[in-house]
DNA sequence: TCTTTTTTGGAACGATAATTCCAATTAAGT
DNA sequence: ACTTAATTGGAATTATCGTTCCAAAAAAGA
């Protein structure tokens, strides 16, 4: 057999999905791509077969990054109260941490590109499923050991936070004080009080 | 004199305004301008000056009338817990009547052109200010007239709200159900009551 | 009607877009 | 060392980008 191995498909793919959260998907070019990645145009083309599936890709890795995150993360904490508030206090970390400001990949994609792909509508509405569901059986759970009580539909709540999480995510390219987003987020979680 | 007039510039700026706030600011081109502003290429950049210039020309136009529009808004209901609700509202049907799912205008260019505008950036930071204090001053009034009463910081509560309302704008471009981002709304007011 | 000056349609420009193609290179199996 | 097939750099291609330019058309004042 012929000559064996390439770059590491995997790493590549990562500096693509770094890339494409940063600057969108219009904005990025085939050339930036090979400039940042390092490989070689034809390769780019060969092994993830052009802008549009690379992008796709991308997309998906951050998505399962994000997802599996978010649920060992909230894991590593017993109470709902502590769990939530240190789940969007690592956001906010992130963001200000952040010197490119990239914000969220999720929620850059769905302002640049939604309405007009169809495919891409179909896997956000399925995300806001799945992060919802992963905040209400967190929710359910810490209601089940009496951690909180309240008359709420706990749907509902775990709809706001996801919300309140996709916002914050559009203020921090704006807004770079820790404080000021901490005390924004003490609010709308004082419902659990 | 010579040949006097052209087309109604501030007419054909609304039109430029409704393809960048669908398309965004990238996946517009000067030719998707032309044809439907139905103005001559020519003419667009004589009258405005370049993409660029039109851009934020429909930027600040759309950015006025929303700040103006909330602003009348609000002053409309004097109860605060009401007028907070109908403008929640207001914003959750105008998304789901809108067929082309634009979303909001600020976000939309936030999440595409930030970072990477260092002059846009000052005029988020203004519209965040802008924006807080109006519904920073509506809380304040209400709460002088004995409406609701909180222990929580009234600058944050309008904080607080904003984001919620970012959130909701992105929200809106996936979540088409009326009623489920109703009950977002309603949970995150419930502090007023 | 004839000038005057702006608007207008569309060609032209240089730059860059995404993609394809190919000859040269490379490295594993024989 | 030779064969073999994938990788590679970069040229080529086709399309579109934002912008400029110009000759023809248009309309108001003379």
């Amino acid at each position: 057999m012929p000559r064996a191995k390439k770059f590491d498909e995997q790493e590549i793919l990562e500096k693509a999905m770094s890339l494409f959260w940063e600057k969108g998907y219009s904005a990025t070019s085939i050339q930036d791509l090979v400039t940042h990645l390092g490989v070689n145009r034809a390769s780019l083309y060969d092994t993830y077969g052009g802008k549009d599936a690379l992008f796709k890709k991308s997309f998906e890795l951050y998505r399962r990054k994000n997802i599996q995150g978010m649920k060992t993360f909230l894991n590593e904490y017993t109470d709902v109260r502590t769990g939530f508030h240190a789940l969007f206090d690592k956001a906010i970390d992130e963001s200000v941490q952040d010197k490119h400001r990239k914000g969220c990949f999720v929620v850059n994609t769905t302002t640049e590109l939604i309405p007009g792909d169809g495919e891409l509508l179909l896997l956000l509405a399925e995300n806001k499923k799945t992060i919802e569901g992963i905040f209400y059986d967190y929710l359910k759970k810490g209601e089940a050991k009496n951690q909180f009580s309240t008359d709420k539909d706990l749907r509902s709540i775990a709809s706001m936070l996801f919300t309140l999480y996709n916002g914050l995510k559009v203020i921090s390219k704006v807004e770079t004080s820790r404080e000021n987003m901490a005390r924004t987020v003490l609010i709308a979680l004082s419902f659990l009080d």
